[in-house]
DNA sequence: CAAGATACGTA
DNA sequence: CGTACGTATCTTGG
């Protein structure tokens, strides 16, 4: 591939000490800190200029010197050299090793020598650098290097904070310190350096010096005819030789060190992402992860650790023969274009076979001959393909009239399963963790999303489509197999590959809404959202930004001198729940105002994003997230579609927004009731608990007679609302803490209660316990279906981290097995959909509930077979109970 | 301008 | 000082 190179190698020489310290006072320390306690600001500050300057820069070499200690020949020569530093600050400390731990995994060279500074290392560096060609930049907020700046070397020196970079060439030296880059050490020893303790001669600054300099060529003449110096500043500049001469001494950079490495050792090579990714992991450095992840992988990777193939790109009539000689055994299958919304559309599509061959295919112009015979293999259930991340993309292929069979991989889904609490699943990064191979692409890793661009006037086009289709093909024999080894293989092919191919169907379908129903909604909430504007601007007698925390805070607490709530990092919370509370002690009408104003404008939002979604066809196309909930629920994005408001009377009118579409009868909506409770009644045994259900009464009644010990209809509300609470706690690892603040009973009361509770179901909190010990043991929770997932905090010494990890254990097997069961039964319903005959169709998923859409004179059947094939999605100790309602909208199918 | 914090909707 | 999410907005730091 062509690659435009700068006619010299580029070399970056980082001063490590000076600008972690830089770092370290520029970002405030108690920002920045792992939930260890491992403190990270300098780290941060660190690598965060390093990832600027290397994509700003584009250097192909890079080199970082330190500091070994404080003992170099400079404070043999003088005692007081950097004496009135101060030590530097505990939080500093260990921030050093850990900067050299990441660039280990960036594979970035480090280098010290005792004895001597970063400075002089640098200063050598750079003087081989110039002698071999290279051009040199330099950062450091250390003046000294000043002197190393010449045509060839630039000095970047951090301007505030760490991240702007005033960049020092020789003409701008001059123009900011009044003497060419030579003579800066010259200039430094007249005036002094306060930061290495050496003073300068009284009296004498920068100007003074550059035209002392100027005049007599340099410090040496100038020292040598001392007497001729003139004035006040003359006899200072007389009295105080000794101590120029000095700093003369001390400030020249040693340029001809013995050092292990040269310049031409530091040519960048490829991460270890793996170790990016522990270290980035343990540093919970999130952001710098993705703008280090966004960087281009460094071109000089060693051809055999990373992936090769022996691409074709496909001209007319050519892929018929290329499916026969190379589509025999898996195939990766890589396509470009661009997806969302329940549809899209491809512009080409890589193929790779694991025999080496690989081919690119440009879709647009197939002729009908090629687009036969692509259309037949796609389709074709024989012709086993992988994919990573296949959704979007089967719904732009489904855009182009074409079928896909035989996907027996997605990387996506299997990494995901694997290890379901990755932020993301790169492709390169699974090929670095689960192949060790390099991924190298030209277009950057940023394929994932669909956005990526292709320029077809590059005959390179499709070579990182190939190469992905490569990764991606040898990728689905090395995931298969782990997962299989986890445990997880049947889940991959049972559950989340035919889901996939579900949700597609769900987000192309869509759901209707009535967009006039929701213009209207608009007008209402707005003018409600300006009525409570009013309200409280009058109680205040001022307009504020009743949508900004900080000044709410200074009305409530500063003006009106409200009593102060629950603290937030920032200040104090502005919480619903906090406001109210207010309410209720100062009954003041602003806070009655100002939480109608949240509630309306939120309202009004929410509509407003509908309204944004609505596509062509008058429908809402959300997008299902397969692989982001750690617990194994789905998620919906772009709308969500998950929260739309059901509590409050305004917002269950959105719901009467959604409605049946044209050609179809009514809505129908069916969902679990208390499947988590039921799961740990199936899970923990406990006899009381399945009781409970058996008698299908009212289950919170049901439990609330049997903790408060008394007959079913003397279970009062009050009674009935504790153990409900209580019920719905037990699965997030509540404390009596939470509940006593959720209830608002005093600790001790909630205590009780839990006692209470557990006193008569107590295989629940033996399950409960236990699954924090087999969790602590195995370093995994496991669901119905033995979904994962890795708890390691659950061993950490942090307690906070610890108590996390537990109520995450105790709340994943029985999310993540709800979830497990409603993707069973989604499955169950849509295959006995197709084997009934029925055209009705399910359009959303929200946790414990489906939404369908009922086509004419089917409302019975689909009743009639959504509670059959719920109800019996898996098999439970206790029956799963599901409630079934239908109208023209979403409002009016609740039950 | 981007990232974090806050607030809040759902199960 | 209960879990799992996504989105809008404001604030803050670069």
């Amino acid at each position: 591939m062509t690659q435009t190179t700068p006619s010299a190698p580029r070399l970056l020489l980082i001063d490590g000490h000076s600008v972690a310290y830089r770092a370290f006072f520029a970002l405030p320390v108690e920002n920045f800190s792992t939930s260890t306690g491992q403190h990270t600001n300098a780290v941060y500050g660190f690598t965060s200029m390093l990832i600027n300057v290397l994509r700003d820069e584009q250097p192909t070499h890079v080199a970082v010197a330190f500091d070994l200690s404080r003992h170099t020949f400079r404070s043999e020569r003088y005692s007081d050299y950097k004496a009135n530093r101060a030590a530097s600050p505990e939080e500093f400390k260990g921030q050093v090793a850990l900067i050299r731990e990441v660039l280990d995994a960036l594979r970035i060279p480090h280098l010290d020598k005792e004895g001597f500074e970063a400075d002089d290392i640098i200063a050598t560096l750079s003087r081989e650098a110039g002698e071999q060609g290279f051009d040199t930049m330099i950062v450091t907020g250390d003046r000294d290097a000043m002197q190393l700046v010449d045509a060839h070397t630039t000095v970047l020196y951090p301007r505030k904070g760490v991240s702007d970079l005033l960049r020092l060439d020789p003409a701008l030296v001059e123009e900011r310190y009044l003497v060419p880059p030579k003579r800066y050490p010259e200039l430094a020893a007249l005036v002094g350096e306060t930061s290495d303790n050496l003073p300068g001669v009284p009296g004498v600054g920068p100007k003074t010096a550059a035209k002392w300099l100027t005049e007599y060529d340099g410090l040496e003449n100038l020292v040598a005819h001392a007497d001729a110096v003139r004035g006040k500043a003359g006899e200072s500049f007389r009295a105080h030789l000794d101590d120029v001469t000095r700093n003369r001494e001390l400030n020249a950079l040693v340029r001809t060190l013995e050092l292990p490495q040269g310049p031409t050792d530091f040519a960048r090579v490829a991460w270890d992402r793996e170790a990016v990714h522990t270290l980035f992991d343990a540093l919970e450095f999130r952001v710098l992860r993705e703008r280090l992840l966004d960087l281009l992988p460094p071109e000089d990777t060693e051809p055999e650790g990373g992936f090769e193939v022996t691409g074709v790109v496909l001209g007319v009539g050519d892929l018929p023969a290329w499916l026969d000689e190379h589509a025999n055994g898996l195939v990766g299958l890589q396509p470009e274009g661009r997806w969302g919304q329940g549809t899209g559309d491809l512009t080409g599509v890589a193929l790779a076979s694991l025999d080496g061959a690989a081919a690119w295919l440009d879709v647009t112009t197939l002729t009908p001959d090629d687009d036969a015979a692509f259309a037949s293999w796609l389709a074709s259930e024989s012709s086993p393909k992988a994919m990573h991340d296949a959704k979007g993309p089967l719904e732009a292929l489904w855009a182009r009239g074409w079928e896909l069979n035989g996907l027996v991989c997605d990387t996506h889904l299997a990494a995901y399963l694997l290890r379901p609490d990755q932020r993301t699943y790169d492709l390169a990064d699974l090929a670095a963790r689960h192949l060790r191979r390099e991924l190298t692409l030209d277009g950057g890793p940023a394929a994932d999303d669909g956005q990526l661009t292709l320029d077809f006037a590059d005959p390179e086009a499709g070579r990182d489509a190939m190469l992905r289709a490569r990764a991606v093909a040898e990728l689905a024999g090395v995931l298969d197999a782990e997962l299989a080894e986890a445990g997880g293989a049947s889940l991959l092919a049972e559950v989340e590959l035919p889901l996939q191919r579900t949700l597609a169907r769900m987000e192309r379908v869509g759901i209707a809404v009535d967009a006039d129903a929701l213009e209207r909604l608009w007008g209402d909430f707005d003018a409600e959202v300006r009525r409570a504007e009013e309200a409280a601007y009058d109680a205040i007698g001022k307009p504020i930004n009743l949508g900004s925390p900080k000044q709410l805070q200074a009305v409530l607490f500063d003006e009106l001198d409200m009593p102060k709530t629950r603290r937030t990092r920032t200040g104090y919370t502005t919480d619903a729940d906090a406001l109210e509370g207010l309410y209720a002690k100062t009954e003041h009408p602003f806070l009655a105002a100002l939480l109608r104003h949240r509630d309306q404008i939120r309202l009004r939002q929410t509509v407003e994003g509908l309204q944004k979604s609505i596509a062509d066809d008058g429908r809402v196309h959300t997008t299902y997230l397969q692989t982001v909930a750690a617990t194994g629920r789905l998620s919906s994005t772009d709308p969500n579609l998950q929260n739309i408001p059901i509590r409050t009377e305004a917002g269950r009118r959105i719901r009467e927004a959604f409605v049946v579409g044209a050609g179809f009868e009514t809505l129908l909506t069916a969902d679990y009731s208390q499947i988590e409770m039921r799961i740990m009644a199936h899970a923990s045994g406990d006899a009381g608990l399945i009781e409970a259900f058996a008698s299908g009464a009212d289950f919170h009644s049901t439990m609330a007679a049997r903790v408060f010990g008394v007959a079913p209809e003397a279970v009062t509300g009050a009674m009935r609302a504790k153990i409900k609470a209580m019920n719905y706690g037990l699965a997030y690892g509540l404390s009596a803490f939470g509940l006593s603040g959720q209830l608002k009973i005093s600790v001790n009361e909630a205590k009780g209660l839990m006692d209470e509770y557990f006193e008569r179901f107590g295989h629940v909190r033996d399950y409960l316990t236990g699954i924090v010990a087999t969790a602590r043991r195995t370093g995994f929770t496991e669901t119905l279906l033995g979904r994962r997932r890795y708890l390691p905090d659950l061993n950490s010494s942090n307690r906070q981290r610890r108590d996390m990890a537990e109520r995450m254990a105790l709340n994943a097997p029985i999310q993540g097995s709800a979830a497990d069961i409603i993707k069973l039964a989604m499955l169950d319903v849509e295959a006995g959909l197709a084997q009934e005959g029925l055209s009705s169709r399910m359009l959303l998923q929200v946790h414990d509930e489906l939404v369908f859409e009922v086509a004419p004179g089917e409302t019975q059947p689909l009743e009639a077979l959504v509670r059959e094939r719920m109800g019996h999605a898996f098999d439970l100790a206790v029956p799963l109970d599901v409630s079934v309602g239908s109208g023209r909208s979403w409002h009016d199918a609740a039950h």
